[in-house]
DNA sequence: TTAGTGATATCC
DNA sequence: GATATCACTAAA
């Protein structure tokens, strides 16, 4: 099993999104539990100029994360009881990222994060360095379709009609 | 279709 | 300090 590296995060988001299909989602917990999860769909959200991306809204806080050097984990409270957990990715700098969106086994966002025992801890750590959260590459080709993001209806008809959400076949 | 839930941003 | 909003989910 390979960990996805630097090189492969310091993409473009419209690239890096669609080869994290069928990537494996690897989580170590604290009593030594290894959980797999293969990655069945993600969403690129790139840029100020797109209003899905948080960014679009200016740099603050919260969205500072998005700023940060690519394989850079970006968790953040949906709704008052989700997590959601993005990889930032993509030049420091240029607020872009891919939004984890579900596993083979959990069709959303929050319930991956849930099953994963993802929370606001892992925000600002990072794919390339973390023990306990990290991607594999199984080596297993695959293939995808895309589709327009999902819950953006906010981000007006030329952004939420983008085909930038990735979805595994299977 | 709707309630539940709380951090965040944006106004006082 | 108050309010509006939200990259969702489960139940009905």
């Amino acid at each position: 099993m390979k960990r996805l590296d630097e090189a492969f995060f310091h993409r473009d988001c419209l690239e890096v999104a669609p080869d994290l299909v069928g990537k494996i989602l690897v989580r170590r917990l604290p009593d030594g539990t290894i959980l797999r999860e293969k990655i069945a769909e993600t969403e690129a959200y790139r840029g100020t100029e797109d209003l899905a991306c948080h960014a679009s809204k200016g740099r603050t806080p919260r969205t500072e994360m998005l700023y940060r050097e690519s394989g850079v984990i970006y968790v953040y409270l949906c709704y008052g009881m989700h997590y959601l957990m993005n990889v930032i990715t993509g030049e420091s700098e240029q607020p872009q990222g891919v939004l984890l969106r579900a596993g083979v086994t959990h069709n959303g966002p929050a319930k991956l994060t849930k099953y994963l025992q993802v929370d606001k801890r892992f925000n600002g750590d990072s794919f390339l360095t973390s023990e306990e959260l990290w991607i594999e590459d199984d080596g297993m080709p695959c293939t995808y379709h895309t589709d327009v993001r999902v819950g953006i209806d906010y981000a007006g008809e030329i952004w939420k009609n983008k085909p930038w959400r990735f979805v595994l076949d299977q």
